[in-house]
RNA sequence: GCGCCCGUAGCUCAGCCGGACAGAGCAACGGCCUUCUAAGCCGUGGGUCGCAGGUUCGAAUCCUGCCGGGCGUGCCA
């Protein structure tokens, strides 16, 4: 149980007696205060009971506070104020189980099983037209981290990747692909406005033999999508984004699934024929207007196949389908969450989330992005430029709905403002100090050995709350899909180690100190190399 | 026109299911290395929380309107 669900359980047993009925029981909210003086922690319970109860924030409070138990091994102090806070002051052997429990829990610390049910989280899925772009790769590392913190708190998790290898887009690729071929072989072929204008068609097409054009447009077709895909695949592996699968639209349709979600649809009367097309009634269900599901030509849309995926993550037993998009879909997401309530299925089990555009800077200056011709900034390139790792902190540093600058002079600097060595740097300090102590032949006791209530100088109890967030802190970015949390939360830990190393020895002629001391300091090693992992980002123990 | 996101210190942002004096980093200025990694630490200054109303005991946080920035508004995908 982590300390704020024991607070928690002790304020509510205490308004139960006020006495009150279970169902009065406001939702206990455990709070750290800004301010030290305010308690380790504190709630405004009394402030929701106020109207219930006719009386002052204050009277409930004290009233509560009457009623905690006295022979707590948790609260060394409860005080009243604020109007009606009650502040909660922790006992320093509270703070100090947890440096145990993490030690026994290891690589598991964090994690917890208080959720459960299959979750799919499908995200990139950028159509195999060319390279991925800086703006995929936000979209990546966000969805592949979210994965992460979903497995972390209890779901069943699943990543997908859905490829659009139907429809126009594709034919015009291989086209492009076919005229920059024809081109090399010396033919003046003028590429037309709305082909791929991107210069790596004309790196592939420098691979095929002569004579290739014989083999017709669906050669150049495969060629060009199978190429792409590859350097996609490539591209994700590097940043180590991971998919389970690679779910091709075209097999939707090789399938049936497509038109078998079309006559269900039609069969539910959810789908009728107008101008020659037919339309999913999505007005009905919250959407703008309705949209055209199978064009006049016999063709259905692209979101005639979106939908019959949607139904297939359902039929295939997901409890929640999360979809990450770029901004510029959001637009898309009214007819969809349509079409799965068509469907039948709880719209509140279609989590849409949208992520903001990317602002590429170079020591503070814009970096053109032009995608007209092609000419963008590749993932590929900042990749390179500057390491999977820094890529992966700065795509996760921001809360998705908000842009977000991504600097690439910042994310190589190695320095205190490139939060990323800095977090990292603390890790290797730890390291050091751990590989410092085994050379002076002190050897590390488990914590439940050390004498942990030498811990209480300086910032060591700041620390140890810090620490024993961590559970709640993932918890709270699992049902708020908000990752950004955890970079915040390595770089208030990294700044409480730093600050207590250039305050505090760890190893010292103390003896039964100095292990307190490496007991405590290794389960911050613990703590920052377990959020690392889990935003992919590795714990180096040298730097 | 309509829809979504953003608007908090010079810069980049956190805080936003209402709560106690609004936080951090960078930049500026000034300090700290014979001792476990100075890729670090300490100190100083810096804010009408875009504007105007409303709800409330209490609003950066909720509601309405306006202003500014970004994105979208295809029988493209």
């Amino acid at each position: 149980m982590t300390i704020k669900q024991e607070l928690s359980n002790l304020i509510k047993e205490a308004i139960l007696k006020l006495p009150l009925k279970e169902q009065d029981v406001p939702e206990i909210i455990i709070e750290k205060p800004r301010h030290k003086t305010h308690g380790d922690f504190a709630t405004n319970a009394a402030f929701l009971l106020a109207k219930k109860l006719r009386a002052s924030p204050y009277q409930i409070s004290n009233k509560i506070v009457e009623l905690l138990p006295t022979d707590s091994f948790v609260l060394e102090k409860v005080e009243i104020a604020g109007g009606g806070f009650i502040n909660l002051f922790l006992t320093p052997s509270r703070f100090h189980q947890v440096l145990p429990q993490i030690e026994a829990e290891d690589t598991l610390f964090g994690t917890s099983k208080t959720k459960e049910g299959r979750v799919l989280v499908e995200f990139v899925s950028a159509n195999p037209t060319g390279p991925l772009h800086i703006g995929h790769g936000r979209g990546a590392v966000y969805g592949d981290c979210l994965a992460n913190i979903m497995t972390a708190v209890g779901y069943q998790v699943e990543r997908e990747y859905y490829i659009n290898d139907v429809g126009n887009q594709m034919q015009s690729l291989g086209r492009s692909l076919l005229i920059r071929y024809k081109q090399l072989q010396g033919d003046n072929v003028p590429l037309p406005e709305n082909a791929y204008q991107g210069a790596y068609l004309i790196q592939l097409a420098k691979t095929l033999p002569a004579g290739a054009e014989d083999k017709g447009l669906d050669f150049f077709v495969q060629l060009a999508k199978e190429e792409i895909l590859k350097e996609i695949r490539d591209d994700l592996a590097r940043l180590g984004v991971k998919f389970n699968r690679w779910f091709s639209e075209e097999s939707l349709y090789a399938s049936g699934r497509v038109d078998e979600t079309i006559r269900l649809l039609k069969q539910k009367s959810y789908a009728y024929e107008k101008d020659d097309a037919w339309w999913l009634a999505s007005s009905g269900f919250g959407d703008d207007k309705d949209r055209v599901l199978v064009r006049e030509t016999n063709v259905p849309t692209y979101l005639a196949g979106d939908i019959a995926y949607h139904r297939d993550k359902y039929d295939r037993g997901c409890d929640l389908l999360i979809d990450i998009w770029g901004a510029d879909h959001h637009g898309y997401v009214d007819r969809m969450k349509a079409a799965c309530a068509a469907l039948d299925h709880n719209p509140d089990s279609l989590v849409i989330l949208l992520y903001q555009l990317v602002n590429l800077l170079r020591d503070g200056k814009q970096v053109n992005m032009s995608t007209r011709e092609g000419e963008f900034v590749t993932l590929k390139e900042v990749v390179d430029e500057v390491g999977p790792d820094a890529a992966r902190f700065f795509f996760l540093m921001r809360d998705h709905n908000s842009h977000l600058d991504f600097d690439l002079e910042l994310a190589k600097r190695h320095s205190t403002d490139n939060p990323v060595y800095y977090v990292q740097y603390a890790h290797a300090r730890i390291c050091s100090i751990l590989r410092e102590a085994a050379a002076r032949k002190i050897e590390p006791l488990p914590a439940k050995k050390c004498q942990l209530n030498l811990l209480t100088v300086d910032n060591e109890l700041e620390i140890l709350t810090e620490l024993a967030a961590l559970p709640d802190d993932i918890i709270n970015c699992a049902n708020t899909f908000q990752v950004h949390h955890l970079t915040l939360y390595l770089q208030d830990l990294a700044a409480l180690f730093h600050h207590y190393y250039n305050h505090n020895r760890i190893i010292s002629q103390d003896r039964p100190l100095s292990l307190a001391r490496l007991a405590m300091v290794n389960s911050i090693r613990i703590v920052i190399r377990n959020v690392l992992h889990l935003l992919g980002i590795s714990a180096p123990e040298k730097m």
